[in-house]
DNA sequence: ACTAGCGGGACGCCCCGTTCCT
DNA sequence: AGGAACGGGGCGTCCCGCTAGT
């Protein structure tokens, strides 16, 4: 779906049918066949689109990681990498569109936080398989650290996309690094 | 003005000026010769209302602090108690502004970053005070550490708007001072 | 389009999209859908509407003539016998929509000038048959008497719409047949 | 008044009162103060900025000319010349505001009138003036005569503000002397 | 089953001429 | 005389239904 392109750029509500047809030059009989409303399409996207970059990016690579630090570092470096091709950083569609809709609309809330939810799940279980190979310390909090790796992935994302500089981002990723540092043991 | 809670609420593109009106029994006249357009309320807003609510919250309470790492913590703490009464947790009303308009209007992006930016020095120079009177390590990179806090604090925030759930608030705030222990000296 | 009896009484500009709305039970989407804006009516108004309009009235009659001086006389004896019926003289519909339109917006002004351009040629044209035919006398400019023969035919409407008195137009229609005299040969 | 441009440029009712406000430095309250409204400082326009010009024009020098067929012909030549020198050529004042609000507002109608009716008489006695002397043709009818030439003038003016090409005023010119050498003796 | 695109009308922001209070 | 307040109206855009046709 090439909407989500226009979402994503505009936020879901700035985003107009209208431009997005003739964008892809679907018509309207065509997308309200396919879509009963726009806020349906929006969760299509969610569903659809986030949801799967999410996995392919943070959940498939720790499916089977035992040694998780150096992994979560390496794929918040390769986004950053990603982003900072980019003319202009747009930040993550996910947290655009949960910050944007979650207030407004309990699907969206719900869809978006079920990806947060196997982002979470996916990071809880890298650290505890990292406990068992003594690749992480004993006495992390595996849920909390997952928690606190979203916030600062999604924090630094956003300080990033409000200032519009590379620096911004790899600051994150120095800090990050360091955080991830503290769980190693000994 | 009043009309912050309706752009609080609904986002600034979504808050409608009507609804404004009818909310504060301001006239469309009036509301038009104050601000010569509905994005100049919304400058107003970021200068007038959030940037001093940064301040307050941030700016102020560590302009002399030596001791900045339990500070941070302690201020963070008190701004999830803020958080917590609320029925729906809304999020951080600078956050919220930033994400959504930042990349549509350039007026909107350097008005909030200037904001961050105060944010940040206000933390870059309470550690900077902290390594100078022994409460914080030596080896800390102040401007990162400052980016850091904000990023976190943030990220933290946007989860908690998104799972509304103060479990998510309380976890980042256990993560942050978990983090800033790694900033003391030893 | 029964647009234009509202653009032809108020002009273009007051005339208001609302009231042709209200007069044509059409609504505003299916209004927009036709017409981009406002604007695009009013080109639309000068090309199908007003144009043809000049076109039955001037170009069609004159296409064949060989005898164009008493032609001319007739057209404009017809057209002002045609306005005398109406309760309030309210012009050339072509003038009205060149005099306010065409300082403010070079598409109006184009389509205008390209409607007093056929005329201007029809006339033109017709004169030169008229040489032919030794109806029209030899030194006579045709180019610049097709010119004159439209801006007197302009100029009496204008007075008699605003003078609301009938004797004004039948005082140009003497005057033009006087001037038409001049041409005729010997 | 230096809203007498803003009319001009913009036509009446498109020109707005804030306009004018900010371009001559006066304020709502002086302006509300000195016209109960917008529609009564048109009507100075034309009483007090229109008239005088038409009367400075036409009147003045007409005013004891024996031999008026020259006279005529050099006064237009001269309103030409004048005009040829403006960037763009927004036509006549009087025809200007004549045209747009004679339909709509009996006032304008009424004062706008009163000139015209000024200038036909002005012309009707020169004239007159003339056949006594002897430099007009005894069989001239004057009033007839007078109605043609303005609305020659007006026509051609009108031409002119919509082709923005200087040679339609030239056309206009020689045509207009080619129709008063009609008028002339023998 | 799907496409096409006109139609619908509520609502968007803003600008207008004017009034009112100081 | 100053200028804030007034509120109706300006045009245009929005998402979506609907009827016809493929």
């Amino acid at each position: 779906m090439a909407g989500f392109g226009e979402v994503y750029r505009n936020g879901f509500q700035a985003a107009s049918v209208g431009k997005i047809l003739e964008r892809t030059r679907v018509t309207k009989g065509a997308f309200f066949h396919h879509f009963p409303s726009k806020t349906a399409m929006g969760y299509a996207i969610v569903e659809e689109i986030v949801g799967p970059m999410i996995s392919a990016q943070w959940v498939t690579p720790l499916a089977d990681e035992t040694d998780p630090l150096p992994a979560i570092g390496a794929i918040f470096a390769g986004g950053i990498r990603h982003l900072a091709k980019e003319p202009v950083n747009l930040g993550c569609p996910l947290n655009n569109l949960a910050q944007e809709m979650s207030p407004l609309d309990e699907g969206f809330r719900v869809r978006t936080e079920a990806v947060f939810q196997t982002w979470r799940t996916a990071l809880d279980r890298a650290l505890k398989r990292g406990k068992k190979a003594g690749t992480v310390a004993r006495d992390v909090n595996t849920r909390d650290a997952a928690h606190f790796v979203i916030a600062v992935v999604e924090g630094t994302l956003s300080m990033a996309k409000n200032s519009q500089d590379a620096r911004t981002l790899r600051a994150g990723l120095r800090s990050l690094e360091r955080y991830l540092d503290t769980l190693a043991p000994e």
